[in-house]
DNA sequence: TATAATTACTATCGAATTGATAGTAATAAC
DNA sequence: GTTATTACTATCAATTCGATAGTAATTATA
């Protein structure tokens, strides 16, 4: 949870943060996928043991890449919200889904992603707006 | 070195090979700094470990992001080349460089990187060409 | 209302990875 | 012929990871 940085290099500094097996997989669940909660990301594919979660979930809180929010509702669940600092990390996540899309089915079974044919930067902004239309409907369920 | 793919998911997949600390930052010193060497690599501000280095090295030798070569008239030294699978990873660097640039500055000093500025795509043609026409000249020196 | 289920974690601990340092072999320079 | 350089490998302690179990709070169900 320490600052960390190893040089000024503005990819080695984003990379100390977000430069790990788990982090942008969180952010995909996140803004792809439109999950909110510890239980959620924790039934994903990938599997991600709960310390991890718990302790990437605490870093990208810490970075304000996403706040921890609750429900009028329901005293329980957290929900994690993607940050506009986070939302503009979108870019990084659409490449690297084209470039695996792309260039890794010699080595692995790659899902075809719905809608990743159309433009990079119109495939960019949908995804936003989809998710900030999510949260409009999140935050009228209050 | 083997392939443990933990998912179908272009994003988790890309991750399993670059996703670490020091992939993209190997790749950064070849694409922006023209680093060819192991010592060029060693040399970074980061300061990689030689053994993390070497295994590293091959993993993305193994992928074919990078190859392994020598000049003709040097028996010592080996110089590592991005392939075309490497250079169209040039967005996803692009943009973390762009992102860091953005978004760290209340948490690390960030250098200026010059013509970061410059639109987005522009910026990514330009780092491609210049690599290329560094390649021309070390073949040259052959 | 009592009990069961769910959620969001923390705790534990062995396994795997990292990283600092030292050492080695081959080549190149002096 | 000696020294320097390059590209590593080896070693091993320290850190991190990750599978599993456990816990506390809240919610759902009988």
């Amino acid at each position: 949870m320490e600052n960390k940085f190893r040089s000024s290099c503005p990819i080695a500094s984003t990379l100390d943060i977000i430069g790990d097996k788990w982090s942008l997989l969180i952010l995909r669940d996140m803004l792809f996928h439109h999950k909110l909660t510890f239980k959620d990301f924790s039934l994903s594919d990938e599997q991600i043991a709960p310390s991890i979660l718990s302790s990437r979930l605490k870093l990208l809180v810490s970075y304000e890449l996403i706040t921890k929010e609750k429900l009028t509702d329901n005293k329980k669940e957290n929900i994690y919200i993607l940050s506009k600092k986070a939302l503009a990390l979108s870019p990084v996540l659409v490449d690297i889904s084209i470039w695996g899309d792309k260039h890794l089915r010699s080595y692995n079974t790659i899902d075809n992603i719905d809608g990743l044919d159309l433009e990079r930067s119109l495939v960019i902004s949908t995804v936003k707006k989809r998710y900030n239309s999510m949260l409009q409907d999140i935050v009228l369920s209050k």
